[in-house]
DNA sequence: TACAATAATCCGGTTTTTCGGATATAGCAA
DNA sequence: TTGCTATATCCGAAAAACCGGATTATTGTA
């Protein structure tokens, strides 16, 4: 119960939430969830440490930058939350603007 | 957004996952709640009335008595989450001692 | 009407969470 | 080595959430 209320805990934040919408369709390095989110630095990495600890993401380190992603081996109840927000998030006004700026920032290839 | 973080916020307190876990067998009455979480009056009060306003719970008046159930009539969200954790609640320490706890206080009709 | 019982709300104080600038760490390049 | 970049962590202050006793509101009953 403990953990259950730990993951919840971890998703209950506007930010977090835009960054799990950012990373459903694949990595996505902090400085892109920097400038897409507006976000002073520590901030992102503090979210992105809170949504790690959680269990709900997982980093990958490619020299300097790290780059996040949902994670693969969640827990079975992180896995069925996960799945319920990728079916929602895309969906509210913010989601659906945050993705379409992820969108045409890969396509600058600003940040690879 | 803006009511999906919300939802997660009421989601986020382990004293209100395990009030509903005590719903999802059906409505439970204010005292009752009080009794088998061992809170006090306001503080039970003002869990449920998170709830309610997350859309998660509704009410039913009988007299002095107020009786609390899963909201029938949630957004679709709210109500993939209440099916998740209504796989998920029952099956924790703390979810089935309570659920015990509450099957043997209907047996004595404490509150009905 | 007066009183008892149930539950919602108020109030203030405490705890937790959040914030962002500053600092520390690690990798890469000159 | 020196310097630059990206990220994580530290720190003090601000904001938000939480708590439980006290009060209020509503209903039922004598």
């Amino acid at each position: 119960m403990k953990n259950t209320t730990a993951l919840f805990k971890a998703l209950a934040h506007q930010t977090r939430l835009r960054i799990l919408c950012l990373l459903l369709d694949g990595e996505v390095c902090v400085c892109q969830i920097m400038a897409i989110l507006s976000l002073p630095q520590s901030t992102a990495s503090r979210h992105l440490a809170i949504l790690k600890n959680a269990g709900l993401v997982e980093d990958r380190r490619d020299g300097t930058w790290a780059h996040y992603s949902l994670a693969r081996n969640c827990s079975p109840l992180a896995g069925q939350l996960l799945e319920v927000l990728g079916e929602h998030l895309p969906h509210t006004n913010i989601g659906a603007e945050d993705c379409q700026k992820l969108s045409e920032a890969l396509q600058k290839k600003d940040c690879a």
